[in-house]
This record gives structure tokens, sequence and C-alpha cells, in this order.
RNA sequence: GCCUCUGUAGCUCAGUCGGUAGAGCAGUGGACUGAAAAUCCACGUGUCGUUGGUUCGAUUCCGACCGGAGGCA
């Protein structure tokens, strides 16, 4: 089986530093585990690394999407799955380097998706679910998928109207589907090195400030330049952190200094997710910053780790 | 200086016709399979500005004082 590093954290904790270094050290490239960075023209705000910060090692899934197309779990797997057979095929280690829980695991064990609706059966449903309300859709769901609708929330819309979606496009519950699809063997052997800090007011301060920064950066011309390119409140794109506020803060809807403080609450209430769901995966490397981050002696343990795993 | 309004959870504010109080946001924990930087679930004791008075009982009524906003001078 392909062998595979995952190199994931909450948001600024040094991924992207330490993953360039590792694939410098281990010979490997990158392959970015990222729902944002997928989209081009989305830089400073989805702290994307520039060319220089890249040092000469090839990224993978970055820019390889319009903000103007949904991009989706399922796409990315795919597409991600590729890039990591090519680069082992070349001999090179694959470094999965990201945030985004939901990619990583679909990436890592290459589980099927439940196929989409191609018609307009989805907006169909959402409608419904608008006229009926949450709890009598939520019935209705229980009369052929019980576990599903005991598992979702009235409120849970999304969700709601997935399994719906699926079950109509189907005939096969969601819940039969996501049974069927946790049996499968992982698509890869993994190595998990998650990056965080000791304490979490640090990693808030170290938020704030990175928002600060990409402000310097020019995220609001950044915003601007996507509202010129059409970018409208109905993309997926749109609705990512900061850049929801700062095109607010663009068009006129939100004050600036409002608009930054929603930033960086929403970035702190993001790596609070993203710890949560990083408490449930074991990791073979924990690194945890007290103060400012040793990458020197991160780079260290983890390479140490990976050659006595046998990955290099 | 006088007058009016105001002081309740970290923040913005409800409320108690006198029986010690509750929303939103923030925060914390959790969930998560084709929108995931998305979406959803759970968790609410705080000297009710301070101090006297009335009362069986005051955050609530009355007085004084302190802080804030506005008006008149």
């Amino acid at each position: 089986m392909t062998r595979v590093v995952v190199l994931t954290g909450p948001t600024a904790t040094g991924k992207t530093a330490l993953g360039v270094a590792l694939a410098q050290e281990c010979g490997g490239e990158v392959i970015s585990a990222d729902s944002m960075q997928i989209y081009r023209h989305m830089d400073v705000g989805t702290a994307k690394p520039t060319a220089l910060e890249t040092g000469g090692v090839r990224h993978h899934m970055i820019d390889v999407a319009s903000p103007l197309e949904a991009y989706s779990v399922a796409r990315y797997s795919e597409e991600a799955s590729a890039a990591v057979d090519d680069v082992a095929a070349r001999g090179l280690l694959p470094i999965i380097v990201g945030g985004a829980g939901l990619f990583i695991d679909s990436l890592v064990l290459g589980r099927s998706f439940a196929p989409e609706d191609a018609s307009g059966l989805r907006s169909e449903i959402e409608a419904e679910y608008d006229t009926l309300g949450g709890e009598k859709m939520l019935e209705a769901l229980a009369e052929f998928d019980p576990e599903a609708a005991r598992r979702l929330a009235p409120r849970d819309k999304k969700r709601l109207v997935r399994a719906m979606e699926v079950y109509r496009l189907t005939g096969k519950t969601l819940s039969a589907h996501d049974e069927e699809t946790r049996r499968l063997p992982p698509r890869y052997d993994a190595l998990y090195i998650t990056l965080g800090y000791d304490d979490r007011a640090r990693l808030y301060e170290r938020i704030d400030d990175r928002v600060d920064d990409m402000l310097r950066r020019g995220f609001l011309d950044e915003a601007k330049a996507l509202l010129r390119l059409g970018l409208t409140k109905s993309h997926n794109a749109a609705q990512a952190i900061g850049y929801r506020e700062m095109l607010a803060a663009a068009t006129g809807e939100m004050p600036l200094p409002d608009a930054v403080e929603l930033t960086k609450t929403r970035s702190r209430q993001y790596a609070k997710r993203q710890l949560t769901w990083l408490r449930r995966t074991d990791a073979a490397v924990r690194i945890s910053w007290q103060a400012k981050p040793d990458f020197n002696h991160a780079l260290r343990v983890s390479t140490e780790y990976i050659r006595a795993a046998g990955y290099i």
C-alpha cells in the first residue's frame, strides 16, 4: 500500500512551513488538504504559500478551481488521490498538508461518496424543506431512513436535504451507503503528524495577528478583485472565513473594523472545530509549540519518526 | 450648579405590578461522507453600581452617593 505522511493541525500553527521542510528533507512533494486554497485568486486570505515559501517543493491541489465553481470533497478525493499516486509513482514521498479534516479523511480512507444530483433535485428538496419545515422533513426521512433521522436535527438543513437527495436519487439510504463504505479498507498507509499549541490563548493570539497581517498584505483588495470577477455570496468560495467579511466590507455592507473582528472570531471558532476533529485521530507524532514554533526541532523529530517507520 | 435618562452574565440588552433573573453574541464541549474555512447540537449563579430606609422579604419602591449619556445654564 502506498505510504503517505499527513501533516495537520489547526490554522496558524505552521503546517505550510514544516510541510515544505519535510518535503525537502525526505524527498517529497506536498499535496494540499485545504478546502479554500483549492481556488485561484484567493491567496492572501487563505495564507496560500508564495513561490518563495514553497522553496522549490512542488505543491498539488492548489489553484485547481475557479472561485466561481462549486468544488466538492468528492472531487477533491478523486483529484488528490491521483496526485498522491503520481508522486508515489515517481518514487517520492507524498506529504498531505492541511487542516480540512474531512478532506484528509476522504483522501486517506478512500471511501466512496453517494452520487450527487445533476438535475434540479437538490433545490427542489430545499424548497420542500423551506415550506414543510425541518420537523416534517425529519419525519418524512424517518419513514425510510430512521437511522439518519435519529442522528439529524430538524435545523440541520444541509444534511437533511442531502439524506433525502441520496435516497430519491439512488433508492438507497444514506445510512446504508455510509455503512457500506465504512467497511472499505483505507486507501493509504498514513503516518500522522499534528501541530498545535500548548496554550489555547497563544493559538488565538497567533490567529488574530495573522488576520491583521493578511489585511496589511491586501486582503481587502483581493476581495474587491474577486467581486470584479463576479463572485457573489451564493458561491461556495465566498463563504470562506474572512472572504465573507471582506466582501461585505468591500460592498459597504459592513464597516471594515467589524469585518476584521468577525474574521478573527470566525477563525478562532474554526480552529476550535479543527481541534475537536483532531482529538479523534491518533497521531504518531504530536508537536505542541510552547511559545514560538521551533521548526528545527519539529523537523528532526518528524523525520526521525518517518525514517523509523520505514517511510523513506 | 440644576434637570432628565442610565448603571442587570465577558459584550449588547430584556425583565421582575416587591418573593434573589433570561435572551442574543462571545466562550467551552460535541457532531460531521458530494457546500466542510460550510453546517448543526448541548451547556446560562450573575455582589442585578454602592449605601441607607420602608418591608416578613428589595435587584425591583424611596433617599443619598459614585460612574456614564444628554439637556439647561
